[in-house]
DNA sequence: CACATTCATTGATCTGAATCAAGGACTGGC
DNA sequence: GCCAGTCCTTGATTCAGATCAATGAATGTG
């Protein structure tokens, strides 16, 4: 397994880059002198390889700023069952928590870059910066809004509507939307969208042969996904 | 069933006890003039029974305090199935979304008392006010963290680690905790579990007879379960 | 206080996804 | 371009929880 690495600090103005988008893309309008610095000091900047872990101290809560790259956010509960909770893409920015109950972990899909926060020092800072705490906010309110909605699929849905809502989810994420046929990339392995759906990696498998044979998918090599028809799909979701 | 009523204009008095009480229990230490009267002015104080649904626009995002009582925060998914996303209690603050892929409802479990706001002119109200905005984001950032938890439980815990993992959880909120009983009464039915936890009422019951069976619970009535050993229960709930 | 109704429990059977097992297709490294 | 290793697919069987069915306990209403 490979492991992670701190940007060597020689690579000052790539850190410099990622901090930039890191900023432009949490909150474009904000001219921001002290906190913009001071946010500068806090973060961390990481670039891992593809299957590895990104380290983050387990006992205290984070925010995560994806320069780019894709990563899996993993619970695990005991006896090594684990369960993805969120994925999250370039320009994402998101929150791990200390693990209570279970304990959090954030592994990279792909060649990735990042920006680590350890948390109470990042609300700290941007505590009196109204736009930043506006965009933190709308930023959890759409993680929020996402695990409910992956919530109803985990507890409700069977295994074909769970596949068939995560494919329409990640077209809207990662894909050009078009109406008729969208193509997808999927950077995640049968076995991470099982861990995502609650599925085992054989289900899935299945599942996709099925969506196939319906004529609603086509796949190319392991990673390409051809939606042919997106509504016809999200109806098999089902999605209201 | 019931229908929910808004408190008459007359009981300008009650009206104001709410309000205060949501001032109080989300930003304590905030004098908010303006701001106050403004958020008094969006305020929608709705009183309701047992089993009824509050009234919220289905098309836009919401908040909602609620005063006193206790609410499950339901998505239905297509044919009838609805899964429980979340129970809050009295002094929660929590959002509840446009209905995107599921359609999403709030009910009362007891007597209830909320003030519920239009989410887009709340965020606008409190945008200058970073003490009013922090508070919102910890309660989000609370919900998510509950949300996460709640997935991992769905996608990869069996029924008893998911009833044990309930029980612990409401012990958490809704108990004073003592370290070896705990005695639990809970405002939802078998059923409302099993909706939250993804199961039928069946299994529910079968599996409240099995903890009792093995002496980590007692039950009495309907609403009242003892919490014998907590610690043992959480590492059945399959706790880290 | 008795009744009606809803809610909870228990049992029997069925089913969708897990598990066990084996073969086949990509992908990356040399 | 070949090879090794990983990842994916498909089939056979098992099992946890759903479904179907019936009885028994709470609740609250007149």
């Amino acid at each position: 397994m490979p492991v992670s690495n701190r940007l060597p600090s020689a690579q000052t103005a790539h850190r410099k880059l990622l901090f930039d988008a890191f900023l432009r893309g949490f909150a474009p309008n904000a001219s921001l002198d002290e906190t913009g610095s001071a946010l500068h000091k806090l973060a961390q900047p990481i670039c891992v390889g593809r299957g590895c872990t990104i380290p983050i101290d387990p006992a205290k809560d984070a925010f995560v700023y994806i320069g780019c790259g894709a990563t899996k956010l993993i619970a695990s509960a005991s006896s090594g069952r684990e369960q993805i909770v969120a994925f999250h893409f370039a320009d994402d920015l998101m929150s791990v928590p200390a693990g209570a109950c279970h304990s959090y972990g954030l592994c990279a899909l792909v060649e990735t870059e990042v920006l680590t926060f350890a948390a109470d020092a990042f609300l700290e800072t941007i505590a009196a910066e109204p736009l930043l705490i506006n965009a933190l906010l709308g930023r959890s309110l759409t993680a929020l809004h996402r695990c409910r909605d992956k919530a109803v699929g985990l507890g409700r849905k069977n295994a074909q509507e769970r596949l068939a809502s995560f494919l329409v989810g990640m077209a809207d994420r990662i894909s050009s939307i078009e109406t008729e046929r969208c193509v997808l990339d999927l950077p995640m392995s049968r076995r991470d969208i099982g861990d995502s759906l609650g599925l085992t990696i054989e289900t899935i498998s299945r599942q996709f042969s099925e969506l196939r044979l319906a004529g609603l998918i086509e796949t190319t090599g392991r990673s390409r996904v051809t939606l042919c028809d997106p509504a016809a799909l999200a109806e098999r979701a089902g999605h209201v």
